[in-house]
DNA sequence: TGACAAAATAGAAAGTGTTTTTATATTTAA
DNA sequence: TTAAATATAAAAACACTTTCTATTTTGTCA
């Protein structure tokens, strides 16, 4: 089964309507690491799909999120950037550049004793600084 | 020494200009651990100052973080939170209502191995789920 | 204290990123 | 194949933030 069989199914299997326009945005997040924001895909889109709209784009990262197979990041506070990838793992912003990085290493946080009240579902690290390139200027 | 004092001696010591409306957001955000947006702000002074503008409270609050005072916020996606609090510490965000709340828990977290090519200057961890209150509901 | 220069303010306008609306087109299921 | 459901493009609305400029206030020094 290809790639492009594999993003059909899993569509299907969602009750997801099949539209060229969500699978090219599917397939664009599933080839980057680069936790891209709405208009980083749109544009990265608009070549292959000159008509299309930022409301697809919004439209369809709300789908993909409530389905859970795209997560929205608040790493950046000028806007939203989108991870599809599901595996725990956390992340490097460049404080220069802006750039996101994967941190794919776990850590063993013990859920503090403070928050013993509370229902604690979720943990992400971020790490900041500079990243390689940055650092070298 | 008084509340005031100490922060008209801050603000001196930074070689800021004192006026009413920065001691004001100054004075707001010491006194609260609400992690407020800049609407919190002004709409917390704007009684005793009917004329204030949000160019203010954002002016203030770019100068703040200039100088160390204030640190802003990344962890809600739909606006930037502000925090007076410099220790070091975490924090936890309600998934339901959005309330953020401290977290004073230190973690001794190593830099993975990952990241050796970057210069990490800081790290947070943030925790989300339901606080006691949305968990009751 | 009064005057001056530098800096801050208010208010409005413009800029971003995001969401909603509406009419039309497409997809899916029967 | 057709009806119903859903997605689309485009524009408008929206929320938050930044920028601009004339006016006011502050700190300094005579």
């Amino acid at each position: 089964m290809n790639e492009l069989q594999k993003r059909l199914e899993t569509y299907k299997r969602l009750g997801l309507k099949l539209t060229p326009q969500r699978l090219a945005i599917l397939e664009y997040l599933e080839n980057t690491r680069e936790h891209p924001s709405a208009e980083d895909i749109y544009n990265a889109l608009k070549d292959r799909f000159p008509s299309m709209s930022f409301a697809t784009v919004y439209n369809t990262l709300e789908v993909l999120i409530e389905k859970g197979l795209v997560k929205e990041l608040s790493i950046d506070s000028s806007k939203k950037r989108f991870d599809p990838f599901l595996h725990s793992h956390h992340h490097f912003i460049c404080k220069q550049c802006g750039k996101i990085f994967d941190v794919e290493r776990n850590f063993d946080i013990l859920i503090p004793e403070e928050l013993k009240e509370f229902e604690v579902s979720d943990f992400q690290v971020v790490f900041s600084g500079l990243c390689p390139t940055c650092k070298k200027k």
